[in-house]
DNA sequence: GGTTATACTTACATTGCTGTCAATATATGA
DNA sequence: TCATATATTGACAGCAATGTAAGTATAACC
């Protein structure tokens, strides 16, 4: 097929096939959206070697080069992609944290909630493999630093409500990284690990109101005065 | 450099430029194990797009049809790291645990230990991602159920010694699975927030302190009769 | 309604990597 | 010392994915 090598040069030639295609054109915002929405899906189900220019074109229903149009490049796509990760995931946390006055709604609880999503996961899993995480404005760990703030607070004002002595910073900031750690390595390996073992979504579920209740305990035993510890 | 094409088949050419190369020759086991710890490498440093054929190659000093010749394909060859790289976690873990009896050898430690291995958590990271895990025959969960066990039995020990009830079991498989996210988790992501938040070495060797302070006050709450915590 | 900016497309160039093939050198055993 | 097996190599085939160039269609603004 395609023998002559200038078939749509000649414009001037009488072929009738011209059949003025309906093209669709989105403004460039929704467009970057659309395009990071399906990259996100891709990685988030086939791991890093999902991000092909090529199947994300098709899952959006446009051209290849369209994505490289909005984006420079294919890192420009990646990049992006980190970026809006990283801010949603801040804004998820930070989120989750301002209703902590709420006593009806665990703040740590809410912490494991919003890091434990599946894709948001993945992507900060294969971002920090690929060392990729250095660029970009608000990495994760300046979230870290401020979610240990405001638990230190959290934790103070219930402490001299108790009339118990401040907790230990460090304590606080070591509560964070644990609770980090475990929602991030329950996404990627935790899952995994119950499915296999015939835990049902019920038991992951207990799972988690396990550790709740141990990071609980804790807090309880080290922010009262007395080995007092309230039975629940 | 090299025009004529027909360099090497015409070997009855008076060409004098047959330099007799020196060619190093290993034993195929020797071979495919410096091809494993090239590619180990690679993964670890570089993420998944870092096993190159022609990379591992290069830092093995030999051509990468080499490697074809060893693995059948670059399929075979990851499917071989990732079977080698299961049987050394299993084996690390096992012995950690075997010496569950010495009392100066906290296991829960040991465990901590033996998964945070940089190296191993991120080709295991990998290929969760990857959903490559499924077709290996020593899987790491059922090393899970193994450690479960073995956890298990030693509390159920501990516990009939301080005349305590028997512990659930739901319990001392959640505490081993918390474990291995922590572990896990800590080994690709809190590495990286405690390099950020100014935690040194030692600090991070305070927060696996701190944890399996945490855990082991959870034990000794659970496993002992009545409210009965031991200062330290 | 005409003009302009730009989102989008088709076709092609280029690069890089896996895998194949025939040839070669080296260890092993008779 | 010769024969055999096989570890190893260079050259090339083929493919897949990113990126480029030039042209086309659509929305917005005058």
């Amino acid at each position: 097929m395609s023998s002559t090598a200038s078939s749509h040069t000649a414009a001037t030639s009488p072929t009738p096939a011209k059949p003025a295609q309906k093209r669709v054109r989105r403004t460039a915002e929704e467009a970057r959206r659309l395009i990071l929405d399906a990259a996100e899906k891709r990685l988030a189900t086939q791991g890093p070697e999902g991000i092909r220019l090529q199947d994300i074109a098709r899952d959006v229903g446009i051209s290849h080069p369209a994505i490289l149009h909005h984006f420079e490049s294919r890192e420009g796509l990646v990049k992006a992609l980190i970026a809006r990760t990283n801010t949603q995931l801040r804004e998820k946390l930070l989120a989750a944290l301002s209703n902590a006055d709420d006593p009806a709604q665990d703040p740590i609880e809410s912490v494991f909630e919003a890091l434990s999503d599946r894709g948001t996961a993945r992507l900060l899993a294969w971002l920090l493999l690929t060392g990729r995480v250095t660029d970009t404005d608000r990495s994760p760990q300046m979230l870290m630093t401020e979610i240990a703030d405001q638990l230190h607070a959290y934790r103070e004002e219930n402490a001299s409500q108790n009339g118990a002595p401040a907790p230990d910073r460090e304590d606080t900031f070591f509560l964070a990284m644990l609770t980090t750690s475990v929602a991030f390595g329950d996404a990627i390996i935790g899952r995994y690990l119950a499915e296999e073992a015939g835990l049902d979504e019920a038991g992951v579920k207990r799972f988690r109101n396990w550790f709740g209740k141990l990071l609980r305990q804790h807090v309880e035993r080290t922010d009262t005065p007395a080995g007092d510890d309230e039975g629940k």
